[in-house]
DNA sequence: ACCTGAACACCGTTCAAGT
DNA sequence: ACCTGAACACCGTTCAAGT
C-alpha cells in the first residue's frame, strides 16, 4: 500500500471488465450514439488514450461487450425454465430438444430488450465472437438430437438465429428513437395515430391491427413466431423417423 | 439552352433521386462507413452544403436510400414467380396466399443480397417509411386472407419480417468486412478453417457443419427456414378451417 | 506495465454569402 | 430557388511523454 500522499493528481487505473460493463452501461443509457471514447474515459475517472491499452479500438470495444452480453445470455439459458408449445409429440427426445432451443432463443431476445442497442449491434459487426460460437453450438445440437439431416440441422440453426436477432433488433427500432421517458401505452399509442392518418384504402390491413398492435405483448409475439419455426422442426423431425420406421 | 459561356465554374445542378441513387452506389461500393457527405458531394460534383437542400441529414439520407431499395422490392414482389414448397393443402386460396408471401419476402431478401448494408440499415433505423409500411401491409393480407385470427395474422406478419431482415442480416454480415475481390469459395474455407481451428469437443456440432458450411447456398438457406415459418402459418390456417367445419 | 492529453485527420452540420 | 465552402463542434486514433 503506497501511502505517500502527494500534490500530482492520481493515476486511474483499469481493467478491461471495468471499460466494457461501464461501456455497456453508457450504451444502455444513451444508445449507440451517446457511447464516445471521451465520455467514457471521463466516465472512468481516466485518460482518453488508456482504453487503448485494454483494447483495440472502438468496434473491438462494442465487439466485446456484444460478445459479454451473449455471454450472460448463455448463462441464463442453462438456468431458467420456460413451459412450451403443446407439441405434436411427447417423444421425450424432441420435447427436451425444442425445450432447450426455446430457452436459449428466448434467452438471448432476453438480453436484447434490456439491452436495446444490442440486436443491431450483433448485426453490425459481422465478426464470429467466442460466445456468438457457443451459442450457434448451443442451437445446433438440439437440431442434430431429434434426428434432422445436417442440412436441415445447418438451415434450421440460421433460421432460429436469423429470426431471434431480427425480430429482436424490429422491437428495439421502436424503442431506439423514442424518448424513453414516456409511458410505453403512451408511445404505442403514438404511432397507431401515425397509421391512422394513412389512407384507409391502401393500408386497410393496418388498420385493422390498430388494437391488437396497442394490446400486444412483445415477449408473447417473439414467442408466437418463434413457436412456427420450432413447430416446424419438429415436423421436420417426425418426417424423418417415419420414414426410418 | 443558355450558351452564355462564361470564367466563372458552373454550378452543379442536383435532384433527390440523383443523390440518392449516388448515395446507394457509393454504399453499394464502400459500405456503411465508407459514405461520406463530402464524397457524396465530391461524386456529385457539387459543393458539400447543397446536400442539406433536398434533405435533412444523413440519417434522413439514408432512411431515403432504404425506402427506396424497400419500393424495387415491392415492385418486383408483384413481377417475379416462385415455386413456393409442398403444402399440406391444395385450398386455391391458401396455395395463392402463401406463394404471395413467398414472393414478397424473397425480393425484399434478393435487394438485401445486391446492397449488403440494406438489412443491418433497416434494423438500426427504427422509423416506419413509407414503403416499409406498404411491405409490412402486404405481408398482412395474405394472412387475413387465409383465415387467421388477428393476434395470429399480427404475429405472423412481424415474424415474417424480422425473420427476413435478421436472416439477410446475418449473411450480410460474413461479406461486410471481406475483402470482395476474393472468390466467395475461399471466404468460406477460411471462415471454417477458423471453426477448425476451435475445440473440436466444446463445439463438436460445429466442425460437423463444416462441409455443410462450405457447400451452402444463401438463397436456398434463407428459403429454407422462410418455408418453415409459411408451414406453420399453413398449419394455424388449416386448424382454424377444421375448428368452423 | 500502464496512463496521459495534446495533436491529427477526419466527421456531420450550420450559415452567411453568392447566383 | 438553389448552390457554395469556410467555420464549428465534434469524432476515433496516434504517440511522445510521463509514472
Amino acid at each position: 500500500m503506497p501511502a505517500k500522499s502527494s500534490k500530482t493528481p492520481r493515476r486511474a487505473t483499469h481493467s478491461l471488465e471495468q471499460i466494457l460493463s461501464t461501456a455497456i452501461e453508457i450504451l444502455d443509457r444513451e444508445g449507440s450514439k451517446g457511447l464516445t471514447l471521451r465520455r467514457l474515459a471521463g466516465e472512468l475517472g481516466g485518460g482518453l488514450g488508456s482504453i487503448y491499452w485494454y483494447v483495440d479500438g472502438k468496434d473491438e470495444m462494442l465487439s466485446l461487450a456484444c460478445d459479454a452480453l451473449v455471454g450472460r445470455a448463455l448463462v441464463a439459458a442453462e438456468t431458467h425454465t420456460s413451459d412450451g408449445p403443446a407439441l405434436e409429440t411427447d417423444d421425450p427426445v424432441i420435447v427436451e430438444a425444442i425445450g432447450d432451443l426455446r430457452r436459449t432463443a428466448m434467452a438471448l431476445f432476453d438480453q436484447t430488450q434490456i439491452h436495446p442497442w444490442l440486436a443491431p449491434q450483433l448485426h453490425a459487426q459481422g465478426a464470429a465472437t467466442p460466445n456468438s460460437l457457443r451459442y450457434w453450438e448451443r442451437l445446433g445440437r438440439p437440431l442434430a438430437r431429434i434426428g434432422l439431416t445436417p442440412t436441415q440441422q445447418f438451415n434450421g440453426s440460421t433460421a432460429l438465429s436469423g429470426y431471434v436477432t431480427g425480430v429482436a433488433a424490429e422491437m428495439s427500432a421502436q424503442d431506439l428513437h423514442a424518448d424513453p421517458h414516456r409511458p410505453k401505452a403512451e408511445r404505442l399509442d403514438e404511432i397507431v395515430s401515425q397509421w391512422l392518418a394513412s389512407d384507409p384504402d391502401e393500408f386497410s390491413w393496418l388498420h385493422s391491427m390498430a388494437d391488437e398492435f396497442r394490446r400486444h405483448d412483445d415477449d408473447e409475439q417473439f414467442a408466437a413466431g418463434l413457436d412456427l419455426l420450432l413447430g416446424g422442426l419438429v415436423r421436420q423431425a417426425l418426417a424423418r423417423s417415419t420414414d426410418r420406421d
